[in-house]
DNA sequence: GGTGATGAGTTTCCATTGGGTACTGTTGGC
DNA sequence: GCCAACAGTACCCAATGGAAACTCATCACC
C-alpha cells in the first residue's frame, strides 16, 4: 500500500495538508451549491480577507479541485466552480463540518 | 441555527480550525488504535518534529479531545489517549484520510 | 563515580504562512 | 470629472512550521 498519509514522503501528505485546512474546507463547501464569484465567496466565508481567499482558491485550482473562469465583462466577473475531483472531496469535508456543528456543545468552554 | 462553521464568531470555527489540520488529523487517527506514548506517536507521524508534536497534543488536550497521563516511572512514560469526544471526532477525520489515500491517483502531478 | 542510554520533552533560530489594511485597474453611470 | 463595483495586489507585521541541538531525571554498566 504505497498511498499512506502517515508516510512523510507520500504525495498524500500534501493533499491532506491542502484539504485539512479551515479555509479550504469552507471554500469547497461553499462551492457545493454551484459556481460562485469571488465576492460571493468572500461574503460566505465570513472573516476571510481577500488575500487569504485568493491564496486559498489558487491552491485549490493548482491541485485540480476547482476551476477559475474569467468573463470579459464589466465589471469583471470571475467564477469558481468545483471540478469532479473537487466535488468528490466535498463529501468527507462536509462530514467534518457537520460533525463540528453538531458536536460543538460537547467541547469544554474555551480556555 | 446558531452553530455555523461559516460564521466568523461561532466557536465552531475554532473547532474546525483545530481538527482541519494535518497533524491533528494524523494524531487523532494514530490514537484510534489505543493509547500511545510520545515516542510512538513521533514515529507514526513520520516527519513531525518533537516541538510540533508537543504543540499539537497540547492543543488537542486543551480542547478535550485527548488526555495526557504521566506515569512516574523511569524512564518517564507519558500516555496519550482519546476522550469519548476525541473518539467521535475520529470518524470524519478517518473519512478524510481514506478519501485522500484512495483518490490520490486522481490528482494532477504536483506543479 | 563517571558514561551512556532512555523518554519526553524544551530552546533557539529561521523560513514560511496567516492575516489586516490599503491600494490598483478597468469601465460604466451620474 | 468623480464615484462605485469587482476582483484582486501590495505591503506589512504576527504567528506558525519546522530543523537541530540541548535539558532533566534516573538507572544500568564499567
Amino acid at each position: 500500500m504505497p498511498d499512506d498519509v502517515y508516510a512523510a514522503c507520500c504525495p498524500c501528505r500534501d493533499m491532506l495538508d491542502l484539504l485539512a485546512n479551515k479555509w479550504s474546507a469552507l471554500a469547497l463547501g461553499a462551492l457545493e451549491d454551484g459556481p460562485q464569484r469571488f465576492g460571493s465567496l468572500r461574503t460566505r466565508l465570513q472573516g476571510i480577507s481577500p488575500k487569504v481567499l485568493t491564496v486559498t482558491l489558487r491552491k485549490l485550482e493548482e491541485h485540480g479541485l476547482i476551476t477559475r473562469k474569467v468573463f470579459a465583462e464589466v465589471p469583471l466577473r470571475v467564477e469558481y466552480a468545483l471540478t469532479p475531483l473537487g466535488r468528490d472531496a466535498c463529501a468527507p469535508l462536509a462530514h467534518l463540518r457537520t460533525w463540528v456543528e453538531s458536536n460543538i456543545h460537547r467541547f469544554p468552554v474555551s480556555a
